[in-house]
DNA sequence: CGTCCACGTCTAC
DNA sequence: TAGACCTGGACGG
């Protein structure tokens, strides 16, 4: 559309086929034909409102700024719907330099990035602040540190420095203890007992397993479904305040 | 009608 | 550390 916040696809084919990659709070698309002609790569970021959304082409919705149409008769189109507008696609398959590994694909590389690096100033902040760099924390958002803070309990403006130092402390004290213990015995005690880093992955994982369940049947209401499996975000009797970036933090 | 709020970055004092 | 960037849904008068 004329308003999207992107550039026109320079892409024509009869027939190619879309597949998607994703990392942290980016989606990459690549239409590949199925005939002659390079690939195209596309990266998009969604903002606060950006969604695909699969519709008849002859009733495309509001905010619609990009359609890939099927070959179907009658046609769907695939749209990038974002009625914000804070949402962008670029062209090329590169991931935007400065973001960090993806808490859910790259765990391993994420909790590395951040253990390695508790120096640097964005450490310096509130670990309800510093969940939302994405430098660090490339995935999180603001329902996600809610969600994961409220599962340990922990304050959400302790400086993260000290809450991830302790983290750090714990994890060695580990490897020492317990040698006595089978691998399966220390795979389940670190299952039942998951420090706020691997939060950082398995959290969002329900997520999506939650969103697989319900978007089968009637895509109708998973938003309910979604409402459900939020434990502090938007849930009455849960307190909120704002952060230092003006954002609403909940909490217990 | 109006005000407030929203799953996120950006850039400008 | 404010604002700016946007639209629309919920709710109050």
């Amino acid at each position: 559309s004329a308003v999207g916040r992107g550039p026109e696809v320079p892409f024509s084919s009869e027939a190619y086929r879309i597949s998607a990659a994703s990392r942290g709070k980016e989606l990459r698309l690549t239409l590949a034909p199925l005939g002659p002609g390079r690939p195209q790569d596309l990266v998009f970021r969604f903002g606060m409102s950006g969604s695909f959304r699969l519709c008849p082409a002859a009733q495309l919705p509001r905010h619609a700024h990009l359609r890939f149409l099927t070959r179907e008769s009658p046609p769907r189109a695939l749209c990038f719907v974002d009625a914000r507008r804070f949402g962008s696609w670029r062209l090329g398959d590169g991931w935007e330099p400065g973001r960090g590994p993806c808490v859910l694909s790259e765990y391993q590389a994420f909790r590395e990035n951040v253990l390695q690096n508790l120096e640097d100033k964005a450490f310096d902040k509130p670990i309800c602040e510093a969940l939302l760099n994405q430098k660090f924390f490339n995935g999180i958002g603001n329902y996600l540190r809610a969600e994961i803070l409220y599962r340990l309990k922990i304050p959400p403006f302790e400086k993260a420095r000290t809450v991830l130092e302790a983290l750090k402390a714990q994890e060695q004290a580990r490897r020492k203890k317990n040698p006595s213990l089978t691998l399966s015995k220390k795979l389940k005690l670190r299952r039942e007992n998951p420090d706020l880093l691997e939060l950082c992955h398995t959290v969002p994982m329900e997520v999506i397993a939650a969103e697989k369940k319900l978007l089968d049947p009637d895509d109708t209401d998973n938003h309910t479904a979604f409402k459900k499996w939020l434990q502090c975000y938007l849930v009455p009797g849960m307190s909120s305040l704002r952060d230092h970036n003006g954002r609403t933090m909940w909490f217990q």
